[in-house]
DNA sequence: AGTGCGACCCGAACGC
DNA sequence: TGCGTTCGGGTCGCAC
């Protein structure tokens, strides 16, 4: 659901309203959704930490402050609303900043998965998340060498591994399925039998698609949305993903659906035909 | 090291 | 119509 067209959606949101607001105090209704430091650590050291920028690093969202980011990952429904104090907390808002406007910034999950984190300038790159990401899709080091490299050991069917945020990062369920449309590969297919032409595809087709996404807003599917009233439109641009039974854009085969890696996978079986 | 799977959650969709 | 069951999605941790 979130994936990184959607993040960077979502980050560019929160930085028209955001920049330059100190954050006052924060509350928590759901512990578990606090990754790192402890509840307590978190609550004391946040205070009147100012926000000076937002970024994306794969799927978190990275707000810079004095001396910590804050870090938030969406996982597949988190999202953020801007509310007053009289306003009542709604029962999925879990963790709730007070600014200085006395404007509150509410992070939402109906499922609860969402995470937020608070590390300390010096240590980002010491710890997860980043020291397990991959590249960014966009990144001139993301050659056909690096995924031959990187695939080399994997007997995991490419759509798993488009999932794998170590190698590349920011791919999705969605978004996995259309690149592997795009570029003509059966889901199944193993990552290390990709040919020299796969990989290239892969990467190309992972920039256009996500591209494209990012230039829509996004895409909304079942009930995500990023925002209040923010709907992205991407999802009129879906070739395979949530087109079971439905005729295939090129070549009128019905699109089916499978399961890889225990994940729903979409595919055209004329167009995507296993070698 | 690579792989597979349950756990985390709960509303929506599905089956009867 | 109503009720019980299954599904889904990203990531982690554990077992093999």
């Amino acid at each position: 659901m979130p994936e990184k067209p959607e993040v960077i959606t979502v980050a560019r949101k929160l930085e028209k309203k955001l920049i330059g607001r100190k954050i006052l105090k924060v509350e928590v209704y759901h512990d578990n959704m606090v990754d790192y430091p402890d509840v307590e650590s978190f609550k004391k050291r946040i205070r009147n930490q100012k926000i000076h920028e937002i970024t994306t690093k794969g799927k978190w969202i990275v707000l810079t402050l004095d001396d910590f980011y804050l870090l938030f990952h969406l996982r597949m429904e988190g999202k953020f609303f801007f509310r007053t104090k009289d306003d009542e907390r709604n029962k999925h808002e879990h963790i709730i900043f007070t600014l200085d406007d006395l404007e509150e910034f509410r992070f939402a999950d109906v499922r609860k998965f969402g995470k937020v984190m608070l590390i300390e300038k010096e240590n980002i790159y010491k710890m997860k998340p980043f020291t397990e990401l991959g590249l960014e899709p966009w990144d001139k080091n993301l050659t056909s060498e690096y995924l031959k490299e990187k695939y080399s050991r994997k007997s995991l069917p490419i759509k798993s591994v488009l999932l794998d945020q170590s190698i590349i990062t920011g791919i999705g369920n969605i978004y996995a399925d259309e690149i592997l449309f795009l570029s003509k590969i059966n889901p199944l297919t193993k990552a290390k039998d990709l040919t020299d032409k796969n990989r290239k595809d892969i990467i190309e087709n992972t920039v256009k698609v996500l591209d494209k996404a990012i230039e829509e807003g996004g895409t909304t599917i079942r009930s995500y949305t990023s925002e209040e009233g923010v709907t992205g439109m991407f999802q009129n641009n879906l070739n395979v993903h949530q087109r079971e039974k439905e005729p295939c854009r090129v070549c009128n085969t019905t699109i089916v659906k499978i399961k890889v890696g225990g994940r729903g996978t979409y595919y055209c079986p004329t167009c995507q035909k296993e070698k």
